[in-house]
DNA sequence: GATGAATGAGCGTTCATTCAT
DNA sequence: AATGAATGAACGCTCATTCAT
């Protein structure tokens, strides 16, 4: 009995992923997968339970390795608005380095088919981020407002411009980065 | 012969819409939009060129509405901030009284297949919009920074928003909706 | 109350022919040949009683015609061999005049759903071709074997030539003709 | 993993074959074959790339297998007088054996789907009989005509017989088709 | 007589999954 | 562990036919 093949996981969540980026999530079957991956339709049964398993699973790795791109250089001894800085600028350089992950993150969680189960799981990894909006409102630094809302205008714009950006195949400078970083700051600071 | 029954059509665009919500654009087939719709399946087709083509248009209305909620009001003599704020209320107000396009939409968006063609047409729609905003930079009110950094803070933050509070099934009352946008009102405006 | 439109059955069995000798009996549908020939769907239903009927009545008029052409200009004072060359031309004839009814014919008759019934009738078109036979056969002309083959040698070789001469596009020239009766004569005629 | 079961692929192309044969080309469906040949309607799509492929194969198939029946006992050596006759009898002995393959290949090659190149394919399986003719001529035995004209009149009237007989389900005795041989074989002989 | 709308049944095909090796 | 064969159910769509005007 061999042990189970690691890349061969990785490469059937691969291909679902490209798949789903390129044809959609409709268009996507487990044979098609298996193709893309090189395996045998069965195969992937090995990995996951089904279908559903395997596109939750594919979910929340993104999250994962997404939430720890960002997060994972964030330091308490930083400043507010430095942290929120490094923190917007890694998840800029993160949706460049990886158009792929982040366009399947968007496709998936706008499909109501993601369980409120596994969406609080990924919520946990952005735990940290949370704590930080509460230190700033601590603080003084930040708008004391309801902690969604901060979120919605830290985060959400830069998710769209990304989105747009991977889609024409831009990508914006610095100064665009600062641009933008100054509209987000004056939006979720205390003037 | 019969004419065409515009309530029938009616009817195959919202059943489409329900099953998609519910069970997510991979899941809702022609028959299921058919049985939901009190038609024979065959019968969509005569409305319908397509699957994609009846997505489609789904789509291209629903934005057409919800331009249309959000840009009637609007009056060139506002000044800019109230025109804003003006938008702003209407987007809301549609987002409560219409969920289901506007989840719909969000999950359609996301999906690869949307072609270009028509994403265009929908973007038209909004064109007053991107006029408004034209018109604030020339006034000095708002920031002079590229037109999709001011869309993206100006809008998609209230989208996220309103997305969870659909899904919580909770509401903002008229003083969530002041501090919301007053945040997004310093994210665009020139201090 | 308007008398039914000769001009429109004519369309239809038109249609229908061309569709079938372009597509097949398997991809010819009673939507296509009504919208080949102008009509509506329902419009079929009124000049044939279902999809049966009318291609039957297609291959009978089609056999009909043929017969017609072929054995009109026969004349009891002919001498065997003259009544034989001058149908041997009128079919030929008839194929580079009008392939589209031979191919269809062929086709058609190949076809296990002809019932026995209009086979029959489509063979009593073919009655004096049969009693001409049988002249020959009394006056020492014919060999004396059974009908079916003098039949078979007589009519059979032109047609298989005449449908490969339609496919390909090429006819034969006196020459070619006369090579050929001569061959169909030499079979059937004793020495 | 199993191994393709030949017997399946087998069972598939018969099945097709006697419900073609039963009902016609175009009352023939996928799902009534695989019901007949006792597989899923999935199945035949493993050894069958689509519906034209397997009608298409079965129909090489059954060509091929006619030509070895016919022309595998021909030997260089015979007169061509005998050859002609060896063949012409094994020809309707294949008839009567094989009804069904015979009726097929019929209903099939006067549907206009048969592309040209399986049809150049099959017309490959009868080069030897090509050949002979060919010597026949060069021996100054046949006919000096047209290759064509040859091959219409010694094969095809059998044929003609043959679907007759099959149809009827009648055969020729050996006085008939004593009688029918040579009534081909003055058709193409040199006096 | 003539029509386009309407339909339930069926089309060719692919699906997610399991079987047998 | 890994596979290609195998499947019943479902897919998107079209069929022959009838309905309502």
């Amino acid at each position: 009995m061999r042990p189970k093949d690691e890349n061969k996981r990785e490469a059937i969540l691969n291909s679902a992923m490209v798949l789903i980026n390129t044809y959609g999530l409709a268009h996507t079957s487990m044979s098609k997968i298996a193709r893309e991956a090189g395996v045998s339709p069965a195969t992937i049964y090995i990995y996951f339970e089904n279908k559903d398993h395997l596109l939750t699973s594919l979910y929340v790795e993104v999250k994962r390795e997404m939430s720890h791109a960002i997060l994972d250089s964030l330091d308490d001894d930083l400043e507010i608005r430095d942290a929120f800085r490094l923190m917007w600028e890694n998840l800029y350089a993160y949706y460049l380095a990886y158009p792929d992950h982040f366009v399947f993150a968007e496709q998936f969680c706008n499909a109501p088919i993601v369980d409120s189960v596994q969406q609080e799981e990924v919520e946990g990894f952005f735990a940290p981020f949370t704590r930080l909006i509460e230190r700033g409102q601590e603080e003084g630094v930040l708008k004391d407002v309801p902690m969604d809302l901060l979120v919605a205008f830290a985060f959400h714009p830069l998710t769209q411009l990304a989105k747009q950006h991977v889609k024409e195949g831009i990508a914006m400078d610095d100064e665009g980065l600062e641009a933008a970083f100054s509209c987000a700051w004056d939006a979720v600071s205390r003037g």
